[in-house]
RNA sequence: GGGGCUGUAGCUCAGUGGGAGAGCGUCUGCUUGGCGUGCAGAAGGUCGGGGGUUCAAGUCCCCUCAGCUCCA
């Protein structure tokens, strides 16, 4: 049988839809709506809300591919034999439908009978409490195969969630004689070779873990499993390492082709001491870590990320540096990360066609990405050179750990970089010092975390937005909660004075609450009782509607009723700039290309912000296409549809979605369209009816984000007015102050501006050859004093370096006409003179390379011949 | 979300409260049969923006904008 990628996965899925499985798609990297996880991290994630019961499963029993990355081992991949930061996990999951016995069986059944595992080379694991599974299993492999495990459980996945016991079942690598030998318990030395691999985790979710830590029962058993495919591949293909299966070895045999055979000359390149072997030892591993982290990023890419210095954009940047970093201790010097690319997509682009479909935009971000940190390496190693030398100075042979973890945390340059340049300097780096500062910084950053969204409140609401339709409704008071200063959330039974930092709940709400870049809504809550201002609107984790604000008189206590009243023109305004947000998507795509993709998006009432991925700057001429083509379809008085259908659907007829969002079964469409589709997209927020209702639409700027995403602001209809309103009242202005016209004002100006360039160079030449003049009747003896009228006071230095042509190391003494100051301007270099004047308790003025000292009403002063005696006698 | 750093000539960057600089690049002249080279000279600056302290701010303080970077 050949046990290539493909074939393993089609035969796991098939399998399971023999078993009455429904067979579903690898969902993205990237997390539906959830703050609490950056990627998915295990094939179980997408279907949390199903495990919680929360969400009635639409399928009871499912099976999955999924895409996973974790960022939590990435210390020891390429070090070790089972980790990498993306991987896919093969699952089976079922809501409700089977439990233990079966789910058992289906595992054993397929890797006995239909992979051809050996049976005697099996071992399993149960939790120390689960005489169930013990039992189950006992039927099936010999029972000193079988260990209790007290940490054999699993989950949540992030701070809450499903989680319940699990089994595992582990495939022996090799033979050890000691029957103590099991997994959970290897003896060290085959701990260290990896005996035992987990293959297949079966987790028996039936708890769910609340805030608090403890374990609640769920509604039903579900059973969710997770068999690491590559770990799965290893033994079928029969290789020695991950690595050398078909899902990495062609990334590696590329990786190695960039390895020069003068792998000196690039650690040199570098300013590292080149160590054959240490770089033969390492060079497994470092080649692993490159393949590894390259593929991941590839497959982060393809699913949106983009680099970045916050959030999942952060640790895509951080894969990508470290890929790079170790291609240098490699032996790689030049640029290479992009050409990976095509074999990451030769491997998988039957599998997963994003890959396939962003490739080049991968090469890109790879390329730019590999450029940028490159530029940082030199600006680290231009200042760890500064320390070296200092520390050289003073015979120091150890760089404190502050100094490294400045080169880290500031400059981004690697800790690994520094210790490596530091041993070729005979240099020492402290480290404990530099991990103190690490722990330091991430306690800082935990302090402060206030995100509204995911406090977590032990009550559920629930809140109906009904603000499609209607602006006004009348509903019920549900909960209110107050922002205390330390950020935590207290529900109140009632308020009674006035008071900020109030969050009101209701049953229904018109509403609007942020989401897809559009702003929260403002407006009023009130009754006879009370009235409250919401001065923002925002959506809770758990799908409630916070109305954030304060309460500005009467009392409010649950169970009221009340109006909700949206700031109507807020609103209307809000929506313009919506609708003309698609419009420029769109109008983006077909100007620049399909390589645009949305990054980013605020949709307030007064502007729209639009971040998308392209390269380049946009030219005048391709931004004024941009500008007209949506202003045409404004004209065009298109209707904008808004439909509601299934994803799939919406997906097939072209709709573009967000890579970053998870949408429901069941999806809001906004589509604009007159012979052919101009706008098709998937969108919650709210819109015009009609194109022609935006009015007009004016880009207002355009510029780099960050490396490879562009931000376009935008601005339509009234608030437009008062933005050519301002700008047409300074221009008018500027006219009537130049008394031009206003097409001439530019020119008028830089006339202006040249002008005085050439006046005060005018001014200055003309004054030169006045004291020329002036300087052509002295006679100059050594330390004599001159007398001097001056145009204007700050022209000595003009009269000085006039003389200085002649003598440089002219002591000039002025006595300046009209002033009764004497200043003395001499070169810094006559270090003579100035014990002379700290003597006279004189300040001495630094000029540049002069020095010069003021004395005041010097015809009263009688050091002054003093000094002038002391100048001469000098020497 | 929380820190750290940077912003000065086209580029890379110095700059201690006192005339805005260096190297490279550009231009001109000389050097050469011509191109390197060498020599001499020149052009090029809202010192990111705004406010404050000071007789005097690129430099100190506050605000702001932009970029880089680490952590969560």
């Amino acid at each position: 049988m050949n046990w290539d990628h493909k074939n393993i996965r089609s035969t796991f899925l098939r399998y399971f839809e023999n078993n009455n499985h429904k067979v579903l798609n690898s969902y993205s990297l990237i997390p539906d709506n959830d703050p609490s996880l950056l990627f998915v991290a295990a094939g179980m994630v997408p279907f949390k809300a199903e495990f919680s019961g929360k969400v009635k499963p639409k399928y009871l029993r499912i099976a999955t591919c999924q895409k996973c990355f974790r960022m939590d081992d990435i210390d020891n991949v390429g070090y070790t034999l089972r980790h990498h930061t993306f991987f896919e996990m093969l699952g089976n999951f079922s809501f409700g439908d089977y439990f233990k016995y079966e789910s058992i069986h289906y595992a054993w059944d397929l890797l006995t009978n239909v992979y051809k595992l050996d049976p005697n080379k099996l071992w399993v694991s149960v939790h120390t409490d689960d005489d169930e599974a013990e039992e189950i299993w006992r039927s099936i492999v010999p029972s000193e195969k079988i260990v209790r495990l007290s940490d054999n459980f699993w989950g949540p996945a992030g701070l809450t969630g499903p989680c319940g016991p699990s089994t595992e079942i582990f495939y022996e690598n090799f033979y050890c004689p000691n029957v103590n030998c099991k997994p959970g318990s290897e003896c060290l030395e085959c701990e260290k070779k990896e005996r035992f691999i987990e293959i297949w985790n079966i987790v028996f979710t039936q708890y769910f873990k609340n805030e608090k830590g403890e374990l609640i029962d769920l509604p039903q058993k579900n059973i969710d499993t997770g068999m690491g495919l590559e770990r799965l591949a290893r033994i079928l293909q029969n290789k020695p390492t991950q690595y050398h299966t078909d899902l990495f070895y062609p990334i590696l045999i590329k990786i190695e082709q960039f390895i020069e055979k003068d792998v000196e000359k690039v650690y040199n390149d570098f300013n590292i001491q080149f160590d054959l072997n240490n770089y033969l030892s390492k060079r497994d591993i470092y080649l692993n870590i490159v393949a590894d982290h390259l593929r991941g990023a590839v497959f982060l890419i393809s699913d949106g990320v983009i680099p970045s210095n916050d959030g999942r954009g952060y640790v895509l940047r951080k894969l990508i540096r470290r890929a790079i970093l170790y291609s240098k201790f490699l032996g790689i010097s030049k640029e290479f990360s992009h050409e990976i690319v095509d074999s990451v997509i030769e491997i998988f682009k039957d599998v997963y066609p994003e890959v396939y479909l962003r490739s080049e935009f991968s090469k890109k971000i790879l390329n730019s990405e590999e450029k940028a940190f490159i530029k940082n390496i030199s600006k680290g190693i231009n200042y760890f050179n500064k320390i070296k030398e200092e520390l050289i100075k003073n015979n120091i042979k150890v760089i404190d750990g502050k100094k490294a973890f400045y080169l880290y945390d500031t400059l981004g340059f690697p800790l690994e970089l520094t210790i490596e340049l530091a041993k070729n300097n005979g240099l020492r780096v402290d480290v404990d010092e530099f991990n103190k500062e690490m722990e330091l910084q991430k306690i800082q950053s935990r302090q402060n975390k206030n995100d509204i969204k995911v406090f977590s409140i032990n009550r559920q609401f629930k809140t109906e937005f009904v603000g499609y339709d209607k602006l006004k409704e009348q509903a019920n008071i549900i909960a209110i909660l107050k922002i205390n200063s330390n950020k935590t959330l207290e529900l109140l039974n009632e308020i009674s004075n006035p008071e900020d930092d109030i969050i009101l709940i209701t049953d229904v709400t018109p509403f609007y609450a942020e989401a897809g870049g559009q702003v929260g809504d403002k407006g009023i809550i009130f009754n006879d009782n009370f009235k409250f201002q919401v001065i923002d609107t925002q959506k809770h984790v758990e799908g409630f509607i916070f109305h954030i604000g304060k309460l500005l008189q009467g009392y409010v206590k649950l169970g009221d009723k009340a109006y909700l009243e949206v700031d109507f023109y807020r609103r209307k305004l809000t929506a313009i700039h919506h609708t003309a947000t698609h419009l420029l998507h769109s109008a983006l795509r077909k100007v620049l290309g399909t390589h645009v993709y949305q990054a980013g998006s605020l949709v307030d009432y007064d502007r729209l912000r639009f971040d998308f991925t392209h390269f380049q700057a946009i030219n005048d001429n391709e931004l004024k296409n941009i500008e007209e083509l949506v202003n045409e379809i404004i004209l065009k008085e298109l209707d904008v549809l808004i439909e509601y259908k299934p994803l799939n659907v919406a997906l097939e007829e072209g709709a573009i979605a967000l890579f970053t969002e998870k949408y429901p079964e069941n999806v809001r469409t906004v589509k604009i369209m007159d012979d052919e589709f101009i706008s098709y997209e998937l969108c919650g927020g709210t819109h015009v009816k009609n194109t022609s209702f935006i009015g007009v639409f004016k880009i207002i700027s355009e510029k780099s984000l960050q490396l490879g995403v562009r931000r376009i602001e935008a601005v339509s209809n009234l608030p437009l007015l008062s933005i050519f309103d301002k700008f047409y009242s300074i221009v008018n202005n500027l006219a009537a102050l130049t008394n031009t016209d206003i097409d001439k004002i530019k020119d008028y100006i830089s006339k202006i501006i040249s002008d005085s360039k050439n006046l005060k160079q005018s001014i200055i030449n003309l004054k030169k050859k006045y004291y020329q003049l002036l300087l052509d009747s002295i006679k100059f003896e050594d330390n004599n004093i001159i007398n001097i009228n001056l145009l204007e006071e700050d022209d000595l230095l003009i009269v000085h370096d006039l003389i200085k042509i002649k003598n440089p190391n002219y002591i000039g003494i002025y006595n300046v006409q009209d002033t009764n100051k004497v200043i003395i301007i001499f070169n810094s270099t006559l270090k003579e003179l100035l014990d002379i004047f700290s003597n006279y308790n004189l300040k001495l003025i630094n000029l540049g390379n002069f020095k010069k000292v003021i004395i005041n009403n010097f015809s009263n002063q009688e050091f002054f011949k003093d000094i002038l005696y002391k100048i001469k006698q000098r020497n």
